[in-house]
DNA sequence: AGTGATTAAATCGTTTGCGACATAAAGGTA
DNA sequence: TACCTTTATGTCGCAAACGATTTAATCACT
């Protein structure tokens, strides 16, 4: 007597919504970093860039939860735009160092204005202070979750 | 005097974990979908068709917010494994109507199980039963939003 | 020093997501 | 009916994601 549709109606509610909301936000951001003329995950990858300074692609990997075969080209593309200077550490040759050109730090100070841009056009909307930050906490938690069943089913293979 | 990294840090706290949480919840189900030979896109069309039964290519692109340029190649890969059928409407020639064959009928007995598994490797997580549906009313309120927020944006230009 | 395992990037191929545009059918109006 | 607009798909090109594999450097251990 299992129940037929709820199953397949309930789960939709997560994984679903977690995939549209993903989605819509990068769009809110796209007009934004259309004008400094990068995509939304180049943007992540400044970010990162922005708060920690030079570090190895796999460091940059390991704060958006990215690999190589993402994050190479994507920072061939940022190269190109001269925002990021690529350079083999002489101390591991294996090792690609990432940091900022001078355009790249320049860059910030532009991008300074979107998270409040952003956050702005939520005032009106109804979702209270509270409801927000713990909606934050429990993304957070879920996040950690996630990741950690993810390194386990990784690890399985 | 204006405060440097908060504000890009702030920002980070609401769509990164989005986006995160977003990718890695799609690899929790890639292991279950890979054993039905589907991907998690063509998943969330089969779930559409499993609830709502025949409809057109429009109509599924309401539900999951995507248009004919990513869903036309999408279902054309569902055709081909034979889990659908792509017909023109009679009544209106410029409507594609995507139905169930009787293999993608035959599927949803063994996409059943799926969201089970998927909720039972939570059972243990340190996030409560309330936490949780707070979590997802305010994820449904916040896809709300953003899709608001979204059409406006598309309508000014 | 020599060698097998590990590690960091990179490459390759497939599927999405999406902006911009094309095509063809249907609707509306003179 | 002729013509203009709207609508539903589809095509194209680019940029992610990501599994699988490759390459080259480093490590670990004898």
């Amino acid at each position: 007597m299992k129940k037929d549709v709820p199953a397949l109606f309930l789960e939709n509610q997560l994984c679903f919504p977690l995939y549209a909301a993903s989605r819509f936000t990068t769009k809110m951001y796209t007009p934004y970093l259309n004008i400094l003329g990068i995509t939304y995950p180049q943007y992540l990858v400044m970010l990162t860039l922005w708060q920690y300074d030079q570090q190895s692609v796999k460091e940059i990997g390991q704060r958006l939860f990215l690999e190589s075969n993402t994050l190479t080209p994507l920072l061939k593309r940022l190269e190109q735009k001269e925002l990021i200077r690529r350079t083999r550490s002489p101390l591991d040759e294996r090792t690609v160092l990432i940091s900022l050109t001078n355009a790249g730090i320049e860059m910030k100070e532009n991008a300074q204005e979107i998270p409040d841009k952003i956050l702005a056009s939520f005032n009106e909307e109804s979702i209270t202070k509270d409801e927000f930050e713990a909606f934050q906490k429990t993304l957070f938690k879920l996040v950690d979750a996630l990741n950690r069943k993810i390194t386990i089913q990784e690890k399985d293979e």
